[in-house]
RNA sequence: GCCCCCGUCGUCUAGAGGCCAAGGACGCCACCCUUUCAAGGUGGAGAUCACGGGUUCGAAUCCCGUCGGGGGCGCCA
């Protein structure tokens, strides 16, 4: 096993059950970096054959997850193709699936089962009760004739549409993740799945296959949890008649504790949280290929291009990855670094809207003074959703619900308001108000004072922001400007004054 | 319970018999830079390669067993 070579057709095949998690997106992805890599198709068929599980409004949640990341399908259900339609329940509706389950009956590969759930049911519980080790129904018209069960279906009586498996020998793949090797099932072990529901409807393991065939699917690419199921697929391939694909089973992403599979209920992992929060899609992308992958031992940051030209499945890892929120949020910090000012400051108007901070979509003057914050906390942002936090006193007055923050080391109520006084004689005269005057009229403030620059710059950061970590404080206070800058150090020696009661002098 | 898969620092990983007294990244710690916080820089702790047997002149790498973890055993996908 090794290359591949000819024309390479994959999909992605989510049911819609409710938001896609990221161990969904990921295995989009490499499904997605496989045929771009190899410049074949991507396809995103909708598996919505389990009537009770449907989630409306989720197929379309799943496909602005993708599209988010930046994962784009050359047919899928918003844009048809040669193969339409590509969600199953409508495939189901157009009577695709009727022809090739008549086909099996036909040729005794499966056969119409009678027993109803409740039997079903009790039978397995009493096997438990028996203390047998594992339940493999079989029923018992796999060996009728079909006209007799065409005749007991003529009855009414409901059905199913189960597979004859064989009761002896073996059925093997092989899995291009594993380097190729076989995976072996003994037969004994299978039972006879069912293929249709009483319902009429398909099942998984019917629909996907069908489809995988019709649609010319030549790589299976799917998470870990279906190669129990594989040797099912397998029998029906042979069952049909056809070539089965290349299959390449994903190692499954682990929650952060490793106990068991990541999932929507204990790990906060919908795809849109994290859209939500401000994390920047190159970064996911990124982070979520290094999940069962890697280029080499030390590349870790890569585009998208990059990614595609790199990806292949013989370094795609077997053993399991575990959920890391924070190397994706550090991975986040990087790509948002390498964001111009530009960049960033449309990126975070949202947010900042959405916190009612300036309006949506902002003024052009809000986004002249976006732009001039900006490169404050460039550095300092991990999630875009952090920004209205650090910027908020920029937009809206500071309350010092602590004065005592004010006093730094070594100083007192005192000569803290002493040197707010002090800054605000000093900085009340102050043309232009700029980085650099700001920077020399304080540190000369320092030293006439006897202060150390941590002890000053400490006292006018929080007088000025109403908190004690802030951007660097002298292009803070030259985005302030200059009234609301002496209106602030007026109105922090007040409080501080007030609380401790000690006496402002006028 | 049965079957299948997996097993290198806390986590993600490099490693395809000698280059490994195991390399990189996240996280952690320290120092430098510095007005706070970040960012950046430097350094550090952290893995007897799950364990036990083989094979071999030589094993993290091959084989067997044990243990541990995960997954599956539905008219869910």
């Amino acid at each position: 096993m090794g290359e591949i070579q000819g024309p390479v057709r994959v999909r992605f095949a989510p049911s819609p059950t409710g938001y896609l998690h990221i161990g969904g997106v990921r295995t989009a992805l490499f499904n997605w970096l496989f045929a771009r890599h190899y410049g074949g198709q991507f396809i995103l068929r909708i598996e919505d054959t389990d009537e009770k599980r449907y989630v409306p409004g989720s197929a379309d949640d799943l496909m602005a997850s993708l599209r988010w990341v930046g994962i784009d399908w050359d047919e899928g259900p918003d844009i048809g193709g040669p193969y339409a339609p590509y969600v199953q329940s409508l495939r189901h509706e157009a009577g695709i699936y009727r022809p090739f389950i008549e086909q099996l009956l036909e040729s005794g590969h499966a056969y119409m089962s009678f027993t109803t759930e409740e039997e079903l049911e009790r039978m397995r519980a009493e096997a438990l009760a028996r203390g047998v080790k594992a339940f493999r129904f079989r029923g018992p018209e796999r060996d009728w004739s079909l006209d007799r069960q065409r005749e007991m279906a003529a009855t009414g009586r409901p059905y199913t549409v189960r597979l004859k498996t064989p009761t002896e020998g073996v059925t093997a793949f092989r899995d291009l993740v594993r380097g190729g090797e076989r995976i072996e099932f003994k037969n004994e072990e299978l039972y006879d799945i069912v293929l249709v529901k009483s319902s009429g409807m398909p099942v998984y393991h019917l629909a996907h296959l069908v489809d995988d065939h019709l649609m010319r699917i030549t790589h299976v690419l799917r998470s870990d949890e279906w190669v129990a199921s594989t040797p099912y697929h397998v029998l029906l391939y042979q069952a049909f008649g056809w070539e089965p694909p290349a299959f390449a089973h994903l190692p499954p992403i682990l929650r952060q504790d490793g106990r068991g599979k990541l999932s929507k209920r204990h790990d906060d992992v919908a795809t849109n949280r994290f859209w939500e929060r401000g994390y920047l899609p190159e970064a996911m992308l990124n982070y979520l290929a290094l999940q069962g992958w890697s280029y080499d031992g030390y590349t870790e940051i890569m585009s998208r291009e990059e990614l595609i030209e790199r990806f292949t499945l013989d370094r795609v890892q077997p053993s399991p990855a575990r959920w890391n929120p924070e190397k994706l949020l550090d991975m986040n910090g990087i790509y948002i670094r390498r964001l111009t000012t530009e960049q960033l400051a449309d990126a975070i108007a949202p947010f900042l809207a959405r916190a009612g901070l300036i309006s949506n979509p902002p003024t052009a003057e809000e986004r002249a003074y976006l732009l001039q914050l900006t490169p404050l906390i460039h550095d300092r942002l991990k999630e875009l959703g952090e920004a209205p936090e650090l910027l908020e006193f920029f937009f809206r007055e500071v309350t010092y619900s602590d004065p005592l923050l004010l006093v730094q080391k070594k100083m007192d109520a005192a000569t803290t308001i002493a040197a707010l006084q002090a800054a605000y004689a000093r900085l009340a005269p102050l043309e232009p108000w700029t980085h650099d005057r700001l920077e020399a009229e304080l540190r000369a403030l320092c030293e006439e004072l006897g202060l150390k620059s941590g002890q000053l710059f400490g006292a006018i950061r929080v007088a000025v922001t109403g908190r004690t970590v802030a951007p660097p404080l002298f292009d803070t206070l030259a985005a302030l400007g200059k009234a609301r800058t002496l209106q602030r150090l007026q109105a922090a020696a007040s409080a501080l004054a007030a609380h401790t009661e000690v006496k402002v002098q006028s």
